[in-house]
Formats: C-alpha cells, structure tokens, sequence
RNA sequence: GUGGGUGUAGCUCAGGUGGUUAGAGCACCAGAUUGUGGCUCUGGGGGCCGUGGGUUCGAGUCCCAUCAUCCACCCCA
C-alpha cells in the first residue's frame, strides 16, 4: 500500500514522458494557429460548480466526483470535467467584458471515481478549448476542425468524426416527450439500463449497444427531423461549412452526450483501435451554462480529448514519435585523475549548451564506456593520466568508433562543432 | 456499482494429481592481458510465491476472505 500508486492511478515514468510532451507540444501548437490561448486553473472546484455546471442527474455527478470536506467545512470536488472550471474563471474574470470570442484551451488531470479499465483512469488528462460569446456555425466548425487536426496532427489515421444536433431547450424537451410516446409500447423490451432511461433520459435509449434496443428504435424519429427553425438552420450552416473545408463527418441522429449542459451541436469522435472506450473526444455547443452557473446568456461551445486514449492509439497504430536525444556527451576518467577533474570538464562543457555528463561510482573506464553506450550518448571524452600531462583530451565517437587528440583549450569549440554537425 | 479473468525476480513467464535448498529468458552488476562500448563466454546480486486466515504431518500448489490488476457492462475522455 506504502509504495503503491492509487487505484487507478499511474506514474509516467522518464522513458515515457517524451510522448506526453510531443502530444502536448501538438495541443499548444494548434492551438496557437487557430488562434487559442492557455488558460490554467485550480484542480479543485466547489462541489456546487459541477452539480450545477455539469447537472446533477448525470452520472459524472451522482457517482464519480471525488468530493471532500475542507478544514474550513467547504464542501470541495477535484474536477471531473474542465468545462465547468473554465466557464467559472471566464464569469468571475468578467472576460466577457472584454472583445469577443474569448478562445481557450487548457491541458491537465481530471479525476473520476470510475472503474478503471482500458483507456479509463481516475486520474486522466484533458486537452481541450472552449470558445465563449459566439455562436455562428462557423465557430462549431473551427473547434471540431481543430480537433481532427490535432489528431493528424499526432499520426493518426483511424478517426472519425460523428455529429448530431440535440437542440435547444424548447425543440429538445418536444422531441423528448414526442419519443416517449413512441417508445411507451415498446418499454417492456429495452434492456434494463434503457428502461431506466425511458425516465430520466430517453434520448440515451437511442444510443444504446444493445441490439434489441437498437431494433426496437429501428422506426422512431430522430432529434435531427424534429429541431426547430433556428436549430435546424444553425445544423445545416455547421455541416456546410465543414463541406466547405472539405473535412469529412458522420451525421449520427442518435449520438446523445452524458452532459446536461450541451445544445445544438455535438460531437464526437472516435477511433476503432482502442477497445471498448473508443471515444478519444467529444464536445459540443452548450449556449446555456455560463447562466445556469450564474452568469449571463453567454454562447459557449468546446471539445475535451483524452491524453491517455490519444497515446493509446498512436501505440496502436505504431505511430513512431520522435524523441529528442538526451546527452550530448560523457567525461570519463581513466587512472588517477580526479572526479573533481572531470566535474570541471564536463561543467565546461554545459556552460557551453553541450548537455554533458559524468561518472558518480568510480567505475572503470570499461564500465564507463558502456554506460555511455547504453544511454546512447554520441560523444565520449577520456581524461587520462597520460592526456593530462599534455593538456589534452581524447574525444571518441561512439557511432563509429574514430577518436582522436583535442588540446583542453580547444576542447569546447571542437565538441560544439561537432554536436552541431551531428544534429 | 455489476460480471468474469489474473496475481511467482525489475520485465515476460515455467513450476502435472500438495512433498526437501522455487527456476528460465531478458534486464542489472562484475570479470575474460591491470586505459576503450556493442557480439560472445563466465560468474554474481536479487523472490514476505499480492495480503490475511483456514485445511493438512507438510501449501507457490487446495478452500475462504481481502487487496491489486486486466477485460466487459454502466458511463465517458
């Protein structure tokens, strides 16, 4: 228990972090070209933000929050989701004060209380973007265009995107009650999650894996046939514009997704390689949260992307990522010369930007050579008695094998050289 | 929260029907003309057999519980 990482949780350890950085690198590099900027906040929220934000018949609140109690008797909530938070820090910055759209993204860890299992944690990291105070279709295309992007962006091939419209609060609630009556004969058989849903949220019927359930929708009406005029045009203007950029979609009617607060658009997307937890993002257009958590009527719309499932399918699709190498160059010693000797040298050399490094254990020089062999460092320098007595070095190249005599007054300029060029 | 699978060395795994000091490969460390890596050879360090109970003369092996992990459901990223 002592030196065991929580349940679900899970360390990224040196060897991995250089694929967390590139596909970070991609999120805020994209992000700069579409014009977004970062936006950090806290890890812990009050609790009433996410009941309120994220809706409190949702799953995400009535059975994932990790929520606790302060020493101040707050009642406070890591953050499930980062919607919510960022929809917060907007309001109470009063950004919509200032020009608009505001365009934010945000990179870090979420925490579920889930059962963990392929591609889900309790501890999870978001990349995702939020657009505030605009709400022409061309903005619901720019945030989903910019996703699929980011995804090529990583090297993947395997992704598709689906898109629906779940209306507004007047055209929703109408199609809601016109789907129950549809559906009012064929309760009995749904499968049990469904028949729960009959109730609570009869759209998600729908969407369920099912098959039974799948047949027994087979003929009902879709939300897409039942949206006002205002959402229907604002559906039509989302897809041409996509057409127009010639990205491809997939209008799915039935996709339905598990936050209260989502309107018109929504999206999703998805990737066949990951197993069951095939979403590796979804977002949509939620033009009624800034003023449920108290702001005003503010238009909103945003995707979340999940890191862990992002890696999942670059290692699935065998994505090679580039890694930037690590040393430059080792100070090995041979005989009797110092350590301090060799501290000085390789000091030199980082004061030069060589990333240099050296030999703690006193080990021999073989054993040195190996070191440096396995941490693959191209450059190798050997201090010896011998080499000392005549102000020299010797510099040895590890790819090949040649080494040769540098005197120490040139030995900086001489590896500089010689790093440039083997970059 | 529900169902199923699996827990033996750092990693991947062997250990028929319970029976002496629990093994292999890889990895790690050290040697193989005392100043030179990769290949090869030799040797070495490492294991509360997930944890706690129980059955038994005796448990890595059987039973129960518990924890962890994996997969699926639910839900979602």
């Amino acid at each position: 228990m002592l030196i065991k990482a929580p349940r679900g949780t899970r360390d990224i350890l040196p060897p991995d972090v250089g694929q967390w950085q590139f596909v970070e690198g991609k999120a805020a590099e994209m992000c700069r070209i579409f014009g977004y900027q970062e936006i950090r906040t806290p890890v812990f929220e009050h609790t009433e933000l996410f009941l309120r934000g994220v809706g409190e018949v949702t799953d995400i609140v009535s059975k994932e929050m990790y929520t606790f109690q302060d020493r101040g008797e707050r009642s406070l909530t890591l953050r499930p989701e980062g919607t919510a938070p960022v929809a917060r820090s907007y309001l109470e910055h009063k950004l919509y004060g200032e020009t608009q759209p505001v365009k934010v993204y945000y990179i870090g860890p979420m925490f579920r209380y889930d059962r963990p299992q392929a591609g889900r944690y309790r501890q999870f990291h978001q990349f995702g973007v939020e657009v505030f105070g605009a709400d022409d279709p061309t903005v619901d295309a720019d945030v989903m265009v910019l996703a699929l992007k980011f995804f090529r962006g990583l090297g993947l091939s395997d992704v598709t995107l689906q898109v629906n419209s779940v209306g507004c609060s007047a055209c929703r609630s109408a199609y809601r009650t016109l789907l129950q009556e549809q559906l009012r004969e064929k309760v009995s058989g749904l499968c049990v999650d469904c028949t729960d849903r009959y109730e609570k949220n009869p759209l998600r019927i729908l969407d369920c894996k099912n098959v039974r359930c799948h047949e027994l929708t087979e003929n009902v009406p879709m939300m897409t046939d039942h949206l006002c005029q205002e959402c229907a045009t604002h559906f039509t203007a989302v897809k041409q514009a996509m057409d127009k950029l010639g990205e491809t979609y997939l209008v799915n009617p039935r996709l339905v997704r598990g936050l209260d607060y989502y309107t018109k658009t929504a999206f999703e997307i998805t990737s066949s390689v990951l197993g069951a937890q095939s979403s590796l993002g979804g977002g949509g257009r939620y033009d009624h949260l800034l003023s449920t958590i108290g702001g005003p009527e503010i238009p909103g719309i945003g995707f979340a992307i999940g890191l862990e499932r992002a890696l999942l399918a670059m290692e699935a699709e065998k994505v090679s990522i580039p890694v930037a190498n690590t040393l430059d160059a080792f100070v090995a010693t041979a005989g009797d010369v110092g350590a301090d000797e060799a501290l000085a040298v390789t000091m030199m050399l980082r004061d030069a930007g060589i990333a240099a490094d050296k030999d703690y254990l006193g080990r021999s020089l073989k054993a040195q050579l190996k070191f440096a062999d396995k941490k693959e460092v191209r450059f190798l320098i050997i201090l010896g008695d011998e080499e000392l007595k005549l102000g020299m070095a010797t510099v040895r190249d590890m790819k090949n094998g040649t080494q040769q005599s540098v005197s120490m007054t040139g030995l900086t300029a001489h590896l500089t050289a010689l790093v440039k060029e083997a970059k």
